[in-house]
DNA sequence: CCGTATCCTCCTCGATACTG
DNA sequence: CAGTATCGAGGAGGATACGG
């Protein structure tokens, strides 16, 4: 069997994991990171840590519910960590891990995209409207 | 009026939307990159333009109904162009605009990261389940 | 070949009320 | 304060069949 390059084994390794496959486990994950609420809640937390109810002003418009349900997996998948301490009234604080914060630039990128080409976009949705709308009248 | 610093104008225009808001145009934008397909078709067109059919079998499991669904909202926000060649039979392509290619890095990196990083996600959602499954157990 | 149209199911998500 | 429980509406998304 010939010898690898290191090229290819890097390109390899690289590889072991594929989005673009039906079955593969990263196509869950992504689908995870693709979530409404996730890049959000990181987001908040690249400050530091932020308890339940600061996280909630932060990302307004969330529902109990669904800041809940977003921060467990956040959790479970190891992006943050929450303690509770156990005061009067109790108080509960979230903070990103390394891994957390290694995923940080990503979604953060993601975001400021969004609100950095919100412009842009807007001026393309309105060339399509009115294109569309001109093909119907034809 | 005090006149502002160049770095607060900068700021200021960078934080013209605030996906923060959830009355902020650019909220509803980052829900849209935020999809389930979004970022693999936009992906599977950074080398050039594919076909419809073409894209279907690079984001494998994709139905055609949201293929075409999600082809349409990145067609009306910007993002690629569809281009019908009139040909028997008949060949749609579909490549990205500048607009579009802007947003790659971004689309691509979360991609990349959940490719690269699904190993330490899995060992953080086994310790996870184990921890909780004990905690049942008390 | 490139879709569209239709149906149908699941499941996300919000609203609300309640509890340790 | 920090959630949980429950309900219910709505839409996302798949399967399928068909049309230009």
């Amino acid at each position: 069997m010939a010898t690898r390059t290191v090229a290819e084994q890097r390109r390899q390794s690289r590889e072991e994991y594929d989005a673009f496959l039906d079955a593969c486990p990263s196509r869950k994950l992504l689908e995870r990171l693709s979530d409404k609420w996730v890049s959000l809640i990181l987001v908040a937390l690249a400050d530091g840590e932020q308890r339940y109810s600061e996280l909630a002003r932060s990302v307004a418009g969330v529902s109990p519910k669904m800041l809940t349900q977003t921060l467990r997996n956040l959790e479970r998948d190891g992006f943050v960590i929450r303690s509770i301490i156990p005061t009067v009234p109790i108080r509960v604080d979230y903070q990103l891990t390394p891994l957390g914060r290694s995923l940080l630039p990503v979604v953060s990128a993601i975001k400021s995209w969004a609100e950095g080409h919100m412009d842009e976009v807007q001026v393309a949705r309105d060339h399509y409207d009115i294109a569309t709308e001109q093909n119907l009248f034809r």
